[in-house]
Parts: structure tokens; C-alpha cells; sequence
DNA sequence: ATTATCTATAGATCTATAGATAATGC
DNA sequence: ATTATCTATAGATCTATAGATAATGC
């Protein structure tokens, strides 16, 4: 029975993930959550018994400790390299859903006690913005990269790679991989042409004439 | 009198603008809005006839009118020169409120009627993110770029844009024209480093020591 | 007469609580 | 006895509508 608790809970907690992520706190009611898993409104608060609040905040800690997993285990498993240590967390980004990172940190922490506003903020901040910020650093010191601020260099990775989710849904969109790849390129290559000795040797992504929207002309 | 109605709508518009930029089309009630107003909730509806959704609709079409010419506006200003360009696009973002636009277009523009939703992804398309992409495929065609996806290149910069609207709330945060300054060097130099003869000539945008983090709010 | 607001309220939610019920485990 | 659900409902909003009121302009 423990087991089935787990179980229940846990799905509780899968469709919460999607519905909030996708919509926001605010737009997502008990009973959406509820209906979605064939269960009545009030039944969540025998899983939840703080009811909404406590449903997002543990819907979010979850979803914080994956990505810290994530993040962290894609860092340590690249090689020494910031790029194939930045191809590695956006693979990681890749294969998980959109987490609409900004929106919630936004508008759905607002919704909150400020007790756990600041509880959020400091687990998405140690989950993920930390172990990037630290692999920046690291590339500074090895003398990969220049010196930048390593916190706006982390935020921009973040932020980019959460708005890749975006893009993907629109319709002739490149797929995600070709983009995730040509973000890195642009952070870590820059786009300005350069003499050929120390042009990126990065080919491009993916062929511009494969993709049509209306204009493409390359 | 007329002017009057003006004024007064305008008044609405402006308080809407904070509020569901600040926290979300479903956060906000119109008893917000109304009360930051002084007036009541249903004195609104003289201004709004359609309702909450029609004033946010109203509103988002606004900012988008407004951005469009501070977008637009900044590129024309400009010399023919993406850095210069994109400098002062980041201008014009930093004059204004922020505009959360990655929050709006996700979670807010899926409360509204199908038929609402894409008018206003369609207006703000063709409010910043056209004329961000044409001056990407320019520079392209100029030769100052190498090819890459125009779109994906306006997105970023859009996305990055916005972001820093989040970064800047922060306690300890580097001013925000030097945040822009440095997300733009990343975009065009790129991180790495290269020899000398082709290495970005743009100093390091601010000292990292001068800004520790405690508050700094200048 | 028009403009811009107000009061009052209907109707529809939404969150949360109380207590019943069915199934399982001892 | 415990677990996981359900029904029923109180209390609090929220949107939207109807109609009153005060101020302004003719």
C-alpha cells in the first residue's frame, strides 16, 4: 500500500508538473488537475493537505531536483570542454519538458507566501543556475573563454535554452537539436565574420533551405 | 470631454499594463485594476464593454504599437551596423517596462479565445520580431555575419532582451546597460578566445569586483 | 443629453473542510 | 485500522449586467 501511495502521489504530481508549467499557476485550478486524473477536486487534498500552494511547491521541488540532477550529471559527463559540456545540458533540456523556467519564476512565484517564495528561488538558483555558473567559471580559468560576468553567461544559457521550448511548438521550426547547437555557437563563436585562421569551424546547423518559412534566402 | 475619455482610458491601459505584465493575465482581477485606479471594478466595463479580456487585449496591443516604433525606430536611428543597431534596440528595451514577453506569450495568450490568441502572436511578430530578423538577414547580406537562422537569431535576442528585465530586479545585478552591452558582445564576438589579431576589442563591460552581492541598487 | 462613475447583485467558479464509503491489511 | 477516494457544502471571490447618480455640455 506504501507503494500505491508513492504511485498516486507521484501522479499527482505529473500532471500538476504539466498543467502549471504549461499555464501558469494561476490559470490552473484543483479541478483541472483533479479531472485530468479522473479524481474529484477534493480528493488532492488527502495527497496535498495544504492544498494548491503545497501541490506546487512540491510539484516544483521535484521538477528542481531532476533538473538539478540533469544539469549537474550532463556537466560532470562531458568531457573537460565547455562546449561539449553546454551540448550536453541542452540534450538534457531536450529530453525533458518545457519548463518554462521564466514564466514561473515570474508570475507563478508571485502567487506564493513569500516564506516559499524564497525557498523556490533558492532551489531553482542551487539546481541549475549554479552548477552552470560554475562550469563558466571553470572555462575562465582554464582560458577557454574571456572574462565575463559568469552569472549573466549562466542566465543566458538558461534562459535561451528554456526558450528553444518555444520555438519547437511553432510550426517549421528546425528541430531542436540543430537549434540548441547554434546557440551554443553563437555564445561560444560569436557571430561576426572573422579571417578564415580563426573563424568558428563549426559547420552550420542544419540547411537553411530545408526549413521554409516564407523567406530563407541564406 | 474627449480628451477626458482619452485620458482616462489611457489611465487604464497604463495600470492594466503594469499589473498583467507584472503577474499574469489569470493573477490579475479586474477589482485589481479597478482599486489601483480608485474607481470600481464595474466602472471599468464602461471603458472595456468586452471585459477583462478585451482590456488585455487592448492593452497587449498597445505595447506592441509602442515597441514596434521603439524597435523599428531604434534599427532606423542606427548606422548600418548590427552592434550599433542591436546597442540601441537594447536602449529602447531599457526605457521601457519590462515587457515579460515570454510569460505573455505562453501562459496569458492561452486564456484568450483562439481567435484573440493569434491576432496578437501575429502582432507581435510583426512588432519586434520582423524587424529584428530583417536587420539580421541585412548584416548577413552586408557580410558583417556569418548565415545563421535570421529567426533564431531574433529570437534570442528578443528572448535575451527580455530576460534582462528579470536579472535587473535582482539585488546586486550590474546595471542593466552594461548587462545588454555584454549580451550583445557575446552575440557578435563570441566567448572564446582567440588570437589577438581577431579577439573582441570590446573592454569587459563592468568591474566584476565593484558589484558584490549585497544591494547595489545605485 | 452625454459622460463617467457608482451601488447592488446574479451566476459562476474556486479553495478548503467535514464527514461518508469502499477497499485493503491485520 | 488504515488508505484513498467520494459527496456535499460553506465561504470567498470574480466576471458581468442593470440601473442609479452626479457632473458636464448644449
Amino acid at each position: 500500500m506504501e507503494q500505491e501511495v508513492r504511485d498516486s502521489t507521484q501522479r499527482v504530481l505529473d500532471v500538476a508538473e504539466r498543467l502549471f508549467m504549461d499555464r501558469g499557476y494561476s490559470a490552473i485550478t484543483l479541478r483541472d488537475i483533479a479531472d485530468e486524473l479522473g479524481m474529484k477536486q477534493a480528493s488532492l487534498y488527502y495527497h496535498f493537505p495544504g492544498g494548491k500552494e503545497q501541490l506546487f511547491l512540491s510539484m516544483a521541488q521535484r521538477m528542481f531536483d531532476r533538473h538539478h540532477q540533469g544539469v549537474a550529471g550532463a556537466l560532470a559527463g562531458a568531457e573537460n570542454d565547455l562546449r561539449a559540456q553546454l551540448r550536453r545540458v541542452a540534450e538534457w533540456f531536450a529530453s525533458q519538458r518545457p519548463m518554462k523556467f521564466m514564466g514561473m519564476m515570474h508570475a507563478d512565484i508571485a502567487a506564493l507566501s513569500q516564506e516559499h517564495k524564497e525557498q523556490l528561488a533558492q532551489k531553482a538558483h542551487g539546481a541549475m543556475f549554479r552548477p552552470l555558473r560554475d562550469a563558466f567559471v571553470a572555462a575562465e580559468a582554464r582560458g577557454e573563454i574571456r572574462a565575463m560576468h559568469p552569472d549573466l553567461l549562466a542566465g543566458c544559457f538558461l534562459w535561451l535554452m528554456d526558450g528553444l521550448s518555444y520555438g519547437e511548438t511553432r510550426a517549421g521550426a528546425p528541430p531542436r537539436a540543430a537549434m540548441a547547437e547554434e546557440v551554443i555557437s553563437m555564445m561560444l563563436d560569436g557571430l561576426l565574420l572573422r579571417d578564415a585562421l580563426c573563424a568558428p569551424t563549426v559547420p552550420v546547423p542544419w540547411p537553411l533551405s530545408a526549413h521554409a518559412t516564407p523567406v530563407n534566402q541564406g
